[in-house]
DNA sequence: TGTACATCAGTGAACGCGCGTTCACTGATGTAC
DNA sequence: TGTACATCAGTGAACGCGCGTTCACTGATGTAC
């Protein structure tokens, strides 16, 4: 009963691309790997899932990308300037004092983890990718980083004094903060409060007593 | 070269157990996992290379445990305890108010999950099991959680304020700030202040700061 | 305008791998008589 | 004290699975003449 989950519909049949646009399979190979997960857990992502999800051959996939690791690698990149791109698209729109834009990029932050689990924990589940393809990790990481970073450090130029002896420490404790209450809503999700909206008011309530105005 | 890692050593010769004492397999198939993952990442754990590690064939794990989920579940478990009793054991060791009792639980946790990553992340990689062995997980962490969390209902008692609404929130607040800081850490491992006298430090003061004397 | 041809996008079959699981079995060891 | 036998601890071979990767290939399409 519990194994009953309904297996991934056949792809539709694909008409191939024309002649000089066989760069285009590159882009639907990566949109569907995003489609996967948005329904499949990060761990069942395979190279061989991702072709049948395109609609396509597996070796078919080697002529985009050098191998499977490259392949993750560059899903795990996109999934990271996702996260970034919507926090700084939500800070964009707010006009009040730092602590508010903290907040206003922590909510989306909160609200990617929730809404796209299997992207969220692909973020951190570069282990085994780690050992080449990555090694330009915190490069990565940066925008969501630099998010945060930045609007602690307007935060302390507005006159504020920090809740740590720095500006990388603070910025450490906030995505701490965020990442483990996530990971921890992750771990036992129909607990009370493991909901987006409850893990979205901790966070920010968290947010305010840590940065208390 | 990266690839280049050494294959796990032939398990030495293993005598049979004697007659009515077959139970202890079970035992021997638990300390071998533990030792697998003293060593090789969580994601590469399998019933095979456990029984492998034990030098006994792979169906003989079946005498013991349902099938391959159950064996997990288990040692999930045992993890789980193994935390929870060394942040028991630290907070039995000291004397002193609820909050330096609350630092040296958080600091037994803290080296438990740097020393022994692998079986750290196994504590929350429960996803693909949980569906039926784990349903369990809220007793599962309870260890771990009640240390935290008759710590800080002691200091509250003690006539403090807590940082947050309630003891769950400041539970909360505790171990997802600690969790998040690990995981940070394990993702960008040779970053400066990744190391664990690093985290451990980071927690220990974000703790002093939280509940500021 | 028609045709030969190079190129491009993608295929199908096969490989070896490690996995979980099943099955019928073996051989040592303790026990009953 | 000796022997037949049941039981127990564990085996070996085989299964199907999905995976990543390789190889020689096919067939449509645009281009050159």
């Amino acid at each position: 009963m519990t194994d009953m989950i309904s297996p991934r519909p056949a792809a539709p049949p694909r008409q191939r691309n024309r002649r000089g646009e066989g760069g285009r399979l590159r882009d639907e190979i990566i949109a569907a790997a995003m489609r996967i997960l948005d329904t499949a857990p990060a761990s069942e992502l395979s190279l061989r899932m991702i072709a049948r999800e395109v609609g396509v051959a597996a070796p078919s996939v080697y002529s985009h990308f050098k191998d499977a690791r490259a392949l993750m690698a560059e899903i795990v990149r996109d999934c990271w300037a996702q996260l970034g791109g919507e926090m700084s698209e939500a800070a964009a729109q707010c006009t009040a004092g730092a602590l508010a834009t903290l907040k206003v990029q922590m909510a989306a932050y909160v609200r990617y983890a929730m809404e796209r689990p299997s992207r969220y924990q692909l973020l951190f589940a570069l282990q085994p990718l780690e050992t080449e393809a990555l090694r330009d990790l915190p490069g990565l990481i940066q925008p969501a980083y630099r998010n945060v970073s930045d609007s602690i450090e307007r935060f302390a130029a507005e006159g504020h004094v920090l809740p740590t002896v720095d500006v990388v420490d603070a910025t450490l404790l906030t995505l701490a903060m965020a990442h483990g209450r996530i990971a921890l809503a992750h771990t036992a999700p129909h607990r009370a409060g493991n909901a987006t909206a409850g893990v979205e008011q901790f966070v920010l309530d968290m947010l305010d007593r840590i940065f208390r105005v």
